[in-house]
DNA sequence: TTGTACGCGTTATCAC
DNA sequence: GTGATAACGCGTACAA
């Protein structure tokens, strides 16, 4: 497939006297030889110019070190900010990242995943969110998934419940008259339905005078601000002169929200104090930055790799224990207080 | 390496009573089978639940249709949008992506650079910036970078001359008494320095008084605060009662140099005209919105597989005729005219 | 500590 | 159209 012929362990054995078991032992188990036999083995190495084929070390072994991942898109800040985590884990783990961008398409995933097999991934990272956990785990390979429905495989999730609850709790405490959730309509097997649960469940614990808008804002920015400038008519329509508290179950959307405050009253007014998701860069960077509920993508992105990695390594025993029930991890957000809420 | 071995073209075979060829050819030559063995094969494959193997067939006919990429990080709205658009390529070429990121540790990319040559990639798209070109070409494979010092490898680079240019030109439009640039200090021989360029020349050429501030904003929001809060000072100190044109090198820092006016003077003040660059998401969602010039970059990844395609399918020709000079290609980058600059 | 011989699952070559 | 056989480059019992 050269111009030349690579070197192989062949070669460096006829070139050192050796054979090729102790080529193959100098890399992988190189204190079974003698330090001087490794010296020869090492110079020969540098002579012939020799470079290791992994391809054929896989095909002999099994073991490929390749992790696939499927992700929707790397758009959303939420996505590549957990997939630059999960990349950077190589250095921990050693496991090679085959990316494939769903974009939501089900049967194109369903490919995707067909090539990674083929390619013999060892496990699988799964992001999007078309596939049925029930057939993922009918491909009986380890497999993680990360923020999307997962009752029949491992996966790692932010604690929405407590994300909302803090969300809340946050308005609150600060006495707002009422309390907005402005979200697009969620299913209730999905780990962002608790945002909403643990929104309704503070607003019912403290009687709260409280509405939840189920509203799909739209994807560019002229869709969400056009259906935002709607809202806030309605709200101010609705609650005037009461201290509206405002949780948004994203910062772009909450973003939008308050350019919309800031263009209309040239300050965000009084009596709306708001509190966005993700923590996301528009968060600190907005104009009036906005509180949020930060997600602690790195912690996310670091153990799904290790729940991926003991399913890995378990079945690399000579007898595998696979687990019995799928394990569901679940990571503690944090609350940030900015502008929207402190106000002087 | 499973619970029980996996079905190969030897039990198709013996299955069938055709030869490992013929379930081979089924795959790669079809039409040179009878319809009617292809069907018996197929029904085959579906009886014993077979699974191709790709490991294999890379290890007997050399091609892995992996293409290593090295990227400095994903947090950068333009890194990850242009993988993003990398890796839909898929759909386009084939070609399957193992991701490294780099984070600026040249060490470590040249240990990623090695572990992709083991597994045999049929060519690298570099997007970090750490390693010399002229180290890059020694590898001998096939190479596409992106933005970033070129002169011995293939590129694609967004035409930042124009960019500048374009900039400039606006602001020129807008009759301007002094035009300045905002940008960290930059080598000659990256892209980037293109924009200084374009705007200088735009500056020379119409007698405009110019000036360029080279510093290094920070990297925290704080810091970039902190120092575009000292900027904002000088210049007002410099050119009172003067328009002022600003290019800010990239829209993250014009975001910030906005909010600080809007805090400032409660409204983007009459003689600031402020040009961004890259057009990412906040340049659109900034409470002012911010006239940038735009990156295609959808073309500029598309053009780099195109680029890197025609490389690893000239190697596997019989006779390859490596190209003799690097091949620089230049994508005309598009300005956005926003509120920043167009003032009713 | 070192070597022999075979297996990994596919493709390529050359026959028929 | 189809088949036999030798690669591809490395790992691993088993033997010495």
């Amino acid at each position: 497939m050269k111009q030349k012929k690579n070197v192989t362990f062949d070669d460096i054995a006829r070139y050192t006297n050796f054979s090729k078991t102790t080529i193959s032992r100098y890399f992988n188990n190189p204190d079974s030889l003698t330090l001087e036999n490794q010296e020869i083995i090492s110079k020969a190495l540098e002579d012939l110019n020799y470079k290791e084929n992994k391809v054929a070390r896989i095909l002999a072994n099994g073991k490929t070190e390749f992790v696939g991942i499927i992700i929707p898109n790397l758009r959303n800040h939420y996505y590549s900010e957990i997939l630059n985590q999960i990349l950077l884990s190589y250095e921990e783990f050693g496991y090679k990242f085959l990316v494939f961008i769903g974009d939501e398409h089900q049967e194109t995933e369903r490919q995707y995943i067909q090539e990674l097999m083929a390619y013999k991934i060892e496990g699988l990272i799964i992001l999007s969110f078309t596939i049925p956990s029930r057939e993922l785990a009918d491909l009986h390979i380890p497999i993680v998934t990360i923020e999307r429905e997962d009752k029949y495989v491992s996966s790692v999730n932010t604690d929405n419940y407590m994300g909302g609850v803090q969300a809340t709790s946050l308005l609150l405490n600060h006495n707002c008259d009422v309390f907005i959730h402005l979200n697009s309509p969620t299913a209730p097997d999905v780990p962002a339905y608790g945002r909403i649960q643990g929104f309704l469940d503070i607003c019912q614990e403290n009687n709260l005078n409280h509405k939840i808008i189920y509203k799909m804002l739209g994807t560019t920015y002229e869709q969400i601000r056009q259906n935002l400038s709607e809202i806030i008519a309605q709200l101010e329509q609705d609650y005037p002169n009461q201290r509206k508290g405002i949780f948004v179950s994203n910062d772009t959307d909450a973003n939008v929200l308050i350019n919309l405050l800031l263009q209309k009253y040239g300050k965000l007014p009084e009596d709306y104090y708001i509190v966005g998701f993700d923590d996301s860069p528009i968060s600190s960077e907005a104009a009036v930055p906005i509180s949020t509920v930060g997600q602690h993508i790195d912690q996310i992105a670091h153990e799904a790799m290790k729940l991926l990695v003991e399913q890995m390594n378990e079945r690399k025993k000579r007898r595998p224990m696979p687990q019995e029930q799928p394990i569901h991890k679940v990571i503690t957000p944090y609350l940030i207080r900015r502008a929207t809420t402190e106000k002087d």
